[in-house]
DNA sequence: CGAATCGTTGAGCGAGGTCAAGAAAAGTGG
DNA sequence: CCACTTTTCTTGACCTCGCTCAACGATTCG
């Protein structure tokens, strides 16, 4: 989980609710997460929310902003966060090795977005939440960070509401159904799939898991 | 419009519902697009479409895969085409200057998404449609391609549905709608603002057109 | 142990979807 | 240029999924 090499490192922590970057805020640092969850948003007006994108473990946080990018929406811890800070100007500096998992982190940034486009503008409430747990799961997975069945799964029902562009309220009783049909087990911070094929079939994701 | 220097050029054409790229397939070449529009898309088992980006004239498509991207939706062209073909292994031979370009039309690419997620998950049907038409205006216009409050707008009802996440039906209404309120003029493939910062403040997006 | 925060459930409502049918454009071939 | 077909646009009637409002129980945390 080390940052780029021969560039000094230096080691973060955020608390829930700190923000990690502000809109419009030129950044000097992009954050490599060892430890936590955070997430990019937009707060409109009226107060809506949506939560645009999820950071855990593992992510990089943001990776395009190598590329010359800044904030366009905030981003805040949701749990406690140990993270390494990479200075963004460290482009050419870095290892081919780490320049590659920056880049490649930048097109699946691409790839879920796009994924999420989808998602949010023609899927039920059930596909959104399926889709979300999956995703999830199948992310802390491949940072080693499932047992069994299992992930760690911090996010209130509040904060599935704004990621999955739903009310809280719907979102329990969808959760509900799901428990009913026993697509899940979700309960204090803990969920488990029994069958994350099925859970990807009712989320209308493609059946590879990638 | 010319691609990377030093890097042999091919002008191609397409025509409407025409792929320029199918899930999946490893590209060899990305597309400057001269003219013409193009759309990334997703269908689901039952026939959900969903458009997640739309390719306008002078738009890369899609400049990610120069960092090793390959499609993950499939790409159709929704008018008459003509673009100029980008080696995808052009990386290095590229002038710094379209390097740049390309760069820059990733991360606009990014910061484009993020803001569609927050209209698909928390916006109403006509502030959709007013990020659509502002979208589709204000990039007409950095391009040159606006002529007094108009621009050009090939996309049918259907169309605007799926990038918008509605039904035709109601498009159709909303548009009504947007034209009694004299928020827009839509006729014929054409498309007239009278007013750009009153459809931005209709479509709940910031004052600052950037 | 008190105070937030979070989760759960019910009742009623409304924005947007569905179904259907016809009018207007736009494309096609003779 | 004109029949013919196909696509696109428009409008009405009705319905449903998810939202709103509200109250209360369960956790978590200081």
């Amino acid at each position: 989980m080390a940052g780029l090499a021969a560039v000094a490192e230096e080691r973060i922590f955020f608390r829930p609710h700190q923000y990690l970057a502000r809109e419009a805020e030129r950044p000097d640092v992009l954050y490599c997460i060892d430890e936590g969850w955070a997430c990019r948003f937009r707060l409109l007006g009226d107060g809506r929310r949506q939560i645009t994108a999820l950071f855990l473990p593992g992510d990089y946080c943001e990776p395009h902003w190598i590329l010359g990018g800044r904030p366009a929406q905030s981003i805040v811890a949701i749990t406690n966060i140990r993270a390494v800070a990479i200075p963004c100007g460290a482009w050419r500096d870095g290892t081919p090795y780490h320049q590659g998992k920056l880049l490649s982190s930048v097109i699946s940034m691409i790839e879920r977005q796009a994924d999420w486009l989808v998602t949010l503008g023609r899927k039920t409430a059930l596909e959104r939440v399926a889709h979300l747990l999956c995703d999830v799961y199948e992310r802390m997975s491949r940072s080693g960070l499932s047992y069994g069945q299992q992930c760690s799964m911090p996010l209130t029902q509040m904060d599935i509401a704004d990621v999955t562009g739903l009310t809280p309220v719907h979102v329990n009783r969808t959760l509900q159904t799901m428990r009913t049909m026993k697509l899940i087990e979700l309960q204090s911070k803990w969920l488990r799939i029994p069958d994350l094929a099925a859970l990807r079939q009712s989320a209308a994701l493609a059946p590879a898991p990638r």
